[in-house]
DNA sequence: CCACGGATGCGCT
DNA sequence: GCGCATCCGTGGA
């Protein structure tokens, strides 16, 4: 499933325009013999968002920041894909000003970067897809890039699971 | 109440 | 490429 995300659109409804990229970086945490999932330890006031429905929104702070995942799997399961770059397509004089940040490499090239450029908070924690106007994942036709799975970054616990994804093919 | 760690990013070199 | 600022959530007293 997080292979698969990659390519979408991830598109974002703020200030009266829509803002957001193709996807080009996820990773994948999962319910069992994940050691750095947030869902390891079972459900928390925290993390129950990661522990709804598949296409929910799992949003939480870190580093004085947020990062933004989606639930992959049905009710109670606890896996979810986080979005870790895009590829800067629409409403980029947005997204500077909401990144402080002109240069096109550093507007949405990390997971709390995205959240920044694209308006994210903890406010959409728990948000669902389906019935969500404001947030949206578009199926992207292209077809002709190819994508890499390798280690996943900035994490200590199961460093070994190859479920992060990129494009190994897109500048 | 408070200490501490974290799925980070900035600012330099 | 790397050090460290930053601050919220969590868990233990």
């Amino acid at each position: 499933m997080a292979a698969q995300l990659i390519g979408h659109w991830c598109l974002r409804w703020t200030e009266g325009q829509w803002v957001g990229g193709m996807i080009i970086e996820t990773e994948a945490y999962l319910a069992a013999g994940d050691e750095a999932s947030h869902s390891r330890c079972g459900i928390t006031k925290r993390n129950q968002s990661m522990f709804g429905d598949a296409a929910m929104l799992y949003v939480y702070s870190i580093h004085a920041k947020y990062c933004l995942n989606v639930v992959t799997e049905r009710r109670n399961v606890g896996s979810a894909v986080l979005i870790r770059a895009l590829w800067p397509t629409y409403g980029i004089e947005l997204m500077q000003r909401l990144r402080g940040q002109t240069d096109p490499r550093r507007l949405t090239a990390g997971p709390a970067m995205i959240c920044q450029a694209l308006g994210v908070t903890t406010a959409d924690d728990g948000i669902d897809l389906m019935t969500c106007d404001t947030i949206r994942f578009a199926r992207n036709p292209r077809r002709d890039l190819v994508v890499h799975a390798g280690p996943r970054i900035g994490i200590s616990r199961s460093r070994d699971l190859p479920l992060r994804f990129v494009y190994s093919n897109f500048p």
